[in-house]
DNA sequence: TGGATTTGACCTAT
DNA sequence: ATAGGTCAAATCCA
């Protein structure tokens, strides 16, 4: 698969470039550096928040490593680190391959990747498919249960409502916008799981591919104050597809969504909530706003140029554990 | 009129 | 057999 760069994206390359490389030199600086504590300390005491620190240090250097490489527009002949194999090495969960990730050889597999070749038979039309499909592993997906429903950046379209067993509210079924003009392949599940008060579980699987990340990447390169260069610069191409840095922009309770006339119910509301893009705006909140005045879609770099991480491996190298923030609950689930 | 939503049908995994 | 996920025609709406 080729994809061409947009120009604003292009002129933005090399910064991108040296910021990666410097982020993978001090990442690497920081490796060193816990090796030396690791060295002084006595066994037993301590060790494990090292190990666990080095395995954070290991998933930064793979996502540097990655994105290196996709820039250089090498993700066609090399393999991508999954999420799941720099996962498997931190936490030792089972995985079969315990040697540690070296940021500077990229391993490729992706099986996801096979799966969307397939996916495109000629023999298949769009008529033949309908209904066909194949149902998501429970692996690269994560929830966000929030009390309202906070925009993630995205523009999401809404392809179904389900009634799900045992549950008082219909899930109801979203899929990116660019599903086709940019085989974005990312959805999301939003289902209201309590009444009072109301939490809505949002369920996402698989990566943003498509490019609305135009603004985002102005936005990435706008940040002047240190502490906003360290959420941006460093982690935008991770804030996007996971809700816990999606939800550094995002505002909620303060939130006042217009409504011109009342909504019958919160299922309701769900459906009104991703209309389209200029609703979405209400919801964003920007350390910079202007940086938003001209555009919605909040994306990063990771997955946007990854057009193989369809299930958000590159950038799933995160803390597995629930996030909480504000009022929101973030579990990941690889 | 084009894009988004609704909703019943269809299909697959369990 | 059933529940869950997706498709696509019909409908809505700006």
């Amino acid at each position: 698969m080729e994809l061409s760069w947009p120009e604003s994206v292009l002129s933005n390359r090399e910064r991108v470039m040296e910021e990666l490389i410097q982020g993978r030199e001090l990442a690497s600086q920081l490796c060193r550096v816990l090796d030396d504590h690791k060295s002084t300390l006595v066994s037993g005491c301590g060790g494990g928040d090292v190990g666990s620190a080095e395995g954070l240090v290991n998933k930064i250097l793979g996502s540097f490593a990655n994105t290196l490489l996709i820039l250089n527009g090498k993700e066609a002949d090399g393999e991508i680190v999954s999420g799941d194999q720099i996962q498997g090495n931190s936490s030792g969960g089972g995985s079969a391959d315990s040697s540690s990730w070296d940021a500077n050889h990229a391993i490729i597999k992706s099986e996801d990747f096979h799966e969307e070749i397939s996916c495109k038979s000629p023999s298949t039309t769009f008529k033949d498919r309908r209904g066909s499909y194949k149902r998501r592993r429970t692996s690269h997906s994560w929830t966000r249960d929030a009390q309202d429903l906070i925009d993630d950046g995205h523009s999401w379209r809404k392809y179904g409502q389900k009634v799900i067993h045992n549950a008082k509210h219909p899930r109801n079924y979203f899929r990116c916008t660019h599903k086709f003009d940019q085989s974005c392949q990312a959805t999301k599940h939003v289902q209201k799981i309590l009444d009072d008060p109301p939490v809505f579980r949002t369920t996402y699987y698989g990566n943003h591919t498509c490019r609305d990340y135009l603004k985002a990447s102005e936005l990435v390169l706008d940040c002047t104050s240190p502490r906003e260069s360290s959420n941006y610069i460093r982690f935008g191409d991770i804030k996007q597809d996971h809700p816990f840095f999606s939800s550094l922009t995002s505002v909620k309770k303060e939130v006042v969504i217009k409504e011109e006339k009342p909504q019958p119910s919160d299922d309701h509301m769900m459906a009104s909530h991703h209309h389209n893009h200029s609703s979405s705006c209400d919801y964003i909140v920007s350390p910079h706003p202007t940086a938003f005045e001209s555009s919605c879609p909040l994306s990063g770099l990771s997955s946007t140029i990854d057009p193989y991480d369809h299930e958000g491996d590159v950038m799933s190298g995160l803390i597995v554990e629930p996030y909480y923030f504000d009022d929101e609950v973030l579990q990941y689930e690889f």
